[in-house]
RNA sequence: GUGGCCGUAGCUCAGUUGGUUAGAGCGCCAGGUUGUGAUCCUGGAUGUCGGGGGUUCGAAUCCCCUCGGCCACCCCA
């Protein structure tokens, strides 16, 4: 027992950067999972399960030099002194369950999970942040590329967005990449005294990143960088060439963007972006993914092909937000049920109720009528079921309709579940 | 990791140049005659003013530390 002397209060909040989503705010987050899910189900994408947490191993290859594998994961040794990690994106997990399991190809999978990343947190930036996300492994056909992002465009056009831009770019086969890398760092080393210290120190890590630098310094040497464009080999030309046409064909509106890198090492090919003009933070970017040719073999699968995204569920529902659009009902059951007589009928009746297939709730506490009115009130009832003594004795229940009028009547109590089925519409069970 | 702003009831916020038992709205709870919600009326509970320390006769108000939130950089979803 605390003295009354010391200070009260929750000892403990939620850890910083995390946040608890309570209803009636967790519905939007029910609806978005289950569209997301409808959309890639349509598209025959299946549901994987993967461990939250990995060898740190698995996600190191998205790339030793990014600053995710650096410096923001949150990794650990279990008490058998292996070194995990909690999942900071979602591909290498599925890469590292498609070595493991080696399923037919192309496979084709969903998931929805949470992501850990060690950084500061704000608006649209969480150190817990949730992702739905796809991968198509197996195969290289660039019309894949174009079911990938075409799937993710049609997700954001579900929830009602229009403000949402994409973004495309290659990165080539896997050897464009390596000699755009090395031309990138010859032209940043040649102006190293002009670039933004921050970046400067990139140059030889990772001469890719300083790309998308927002620094001015940075930026005046950028203008006159070699262009991956102008590196690619046929076959990458190709490959893009025939990504875009799909994307025309399709009618979903993009922009390459020579600079594009995005922050894993992995992508060769495609890589794409979506971001929200309606998001007033700097946290644009809702969804993005790529190609990863050389993932599968990183992971000690064969050679293997692969593209997918991931798509952040905070920032899409803020997103939704800003636009006004996927605005979600709050839950309702069918029927709450009143009792004032102590409260075994109303124990009884809503586990009938339920197995007859009606959303059934209740108060408990014995309360005053007028209490458990108030409550039927609130909980989003339809109808409410009222047991009394006056009831009782003549074995009916009484059922008031809460909204949309209707006078409240009294039926005989082996009558309750048809009659509520009647009322209620004819689409329930 | 760097910098700026902020932290008062469950929620949104007032709190005058530091001055008596800290307020409002919403929400919650209970009543408004004997069994009926959403409207209306009345009443009530809840905060040791994020936490700790300091200055002062006196601190929600000033100072320091700390925790947390927000915002920008960075990075990304």
């Amino acid at each position: 027992m605390p003295e009354p002397s010391e200070p009260t209060g929750p000892p403990f909040a939620a850890p910083i950067g995390t946040r608890d989503v309570l209803p009636p705010d967790s519905r939007r987050w029910e609806a978005l999972v289950a569209r997301f899910a409808g959309e890639a189900d349509r598209a025959g994408y299946g549901l994987l399960l993967s461990p939250l947490f990995e060898s740190v191993g698995v996600f190191a290859r998205m790339g030793e030099g990014t600053d995710v594998v650096r410096k923001e994961m949150y990794d650990f040794a279990d008490k058998g002194g292996r070194h995990l990690a909690l999942r900071p994106e979602g591909t290498a997990s599925v890469v590292r369950a498609f070595v493991e399991h080696h399923p037919v190809v192309p496979w084709k999978v969903w998931y929805v999970t949470p992501a850990f990343r060690y950084e500061r947190p704000q608006a649209g930036r969480y150190r817990q942040h949730h992702q739905v996300g796809v991968e198509a492994i197996g195969s290289p056909d660039p019309d894949l590329d174009v079911e990938v992002i075409a799937l993710l465009a049609g997700f954001y056009r579900a929830l009602g967005l229009e403000q949402v831009s994409l973004v495309v770019n290659t990165m080539g086969t896997p050897a464009d990449r390596v000699a755009y890398a090395a031309a990138v760092a010859d032209h940043l080393r040649a102006h190293l005294g002009d670039l933004d210290p921050e970046d400067a120190e990139k140059v030889d890590r990772h001469p890719l990143r300083v790309l998308d630098s927002k620094r001015r310094a940075t930026q005046q040497v950028l203008a006159t960088a070699p262009s991956i464009l102008d590196s690619l080999d046929d076959v990458a030309v190709a490959h893009f060439e025939r990504v875009r046409a799909g994307l025309v064909a399709l009618g979903i509106a993009h922009e390459v963007e020579p600079r594009l890198v995005r922050g894993l090492d992995y992508y060769t090919h495609t890589l794409f972006e979506f971001r929200s003009g309606a998001l007033s933070s700097a946290q644009n970017a809702i969804g993005g993914g790529g190609r990863y040719d050389g993932l599968v073999e990183a992971l000690g699968g064969p050679p293997t092909p692969g593209i997918g995204f991931g798509a952040g569920i905070e920032r899409i529902l803020l997103t939704c937000e800003a636009e006004g659009v996927f605005s979600v009902p709050p839950g309702a059951v069918d029927v709450f049920v009143v009792d004032v007589t102590g409260g075994e009928r109303a124990r009884d009746l809503t586990v009938a109720l339920r197995r007859a297939g009606l959303g059934a709730s209740r108060a408990f506490d014995a309360r005053s009528m007028k209490a458990q009115m108030k409550a039927a009130d609130r909980s989003g009832a339809a109808v409410a079921v009222i047991v009394g003594p006056d009831e009782v004795a003549a074995d009916e229940i009484t059922v008031r309709p809460l909204r949309g009028g209707g006078d409240q009547q009294r039926v005989a109590s082996a009558d309750v579940v048809p009659h509520l089925r009647a009322l209620l519409g004819e689409d329930r069970p």
